[in-house]
DNA sequence: CCTAATTAAATCGTGCACGATATAATCGTG
DNA sequence: CACGATTATATCGTGCACGATTTAATTAGG
């Protein structure tokens, strides 16, 4: 048999990748989220946004994208498009008319209301003790940090 | 202060979701996949479907699919790309017209001996043992068979 | 057989995601 | 205060990613 199925450390195979289980993961999530977010008309990163802003309004595209780690060619399209859906307003800062400011509207923060079992869906969804979701949490939150170092 | 700062288990804060901490880190194994799979000019996606055909040459798209959790939508595109490099064709099953077969050129095999030193960059780049990716791999393969459970 | 149902890929439309570049405003230095 | 450098956002091009639909081949039932 190949060295493959050895399962070295270093095995180059997707299903012993960790870099694959993060990445099939992201899309395991997706699929459990859509049908939540499309009672709401929301896509995956829309709910991201909407989210930090819940949490902290009145910011700054690269405020968002600092958050989110997203460029703002990521962040521009997404939040026209939530304009567009009258959940947010975009508007030049008069103080410095580099920065475009990006408010919650009435109906963006009433959307809050409706996010409410969402996390819960989403942790019965995971089938995993809330602890243990925390301590995974904070390994991958180590693991992304030290990415993102090695990355410059 | 608001609940965020809580931390209740279900906090809707980007910082505090473990799917905004897998979606990230996600990003961050593009960042660092990046420089190294430039050199062999493939992208991510690319890369993976080309480790799965290593593993095991002559495949149908369907069984690449399930390998990667990825559907034909996508995989057709990123397919018909490898073939244009010629480092794949693409051919109908005579015995099935329906599937389509997957198979390495010589380039496509010669190109593996280029991967070798990947792995190690990206366990360094990592900045845990291997241990602890070993387990932190297995706990995320876990959470991601539960999530694709519940999303039926 | 021969048609209905099923299966496998491909196609299409929408929405990320990012690097490279462009545009415009502000800052810093002399 | 002028002008080069920096900063903030937007634009453009490429490549995923997926749901819905289409096309074509195989299988099943009568």
């Amino acid at each position: 048999m190949s060295g493959a199925s050895a399962r070295s450390p270093s095995a180059l195979d997707v299903s012993d990748m960790l870099c694959f289980a993060i990445y099939s993961a992201g899309h395991a999530f997706n699929r459990v989220y859509k049908p939540l977010l499309e009672k709401l008309d929301l896509t995956y990163p829309q709910f991201l946004v909407m989210v930090a802003l819940w949490n902290e309004d009145d910011r700054t595209v690269g405020s968002l994208g600092e958050a989110l780690l997203l460029e703002s060619s990521t962040l521009t399209p997404l939040l026209k498009r939530l304009e567009t859906m009258g959940l947010l307003t975009r508007r030049r800062d008069p103080a410095d008319e580099r920065q475009v400011r990006v408010r919650l509207t009435a109906a963006g923060k009433a959307l809050k209301a409706r996010t409410r079992d969402i996390p819960g869906c989403i942790i019965d969804a995971s089938g995993l003790s809330v602890d243990t979701l925390r301590r995974l949490q904070a390994d991958i939150v180590k693991l992304r940090e030290n990415l993102l170092k090695a990355s410059g």
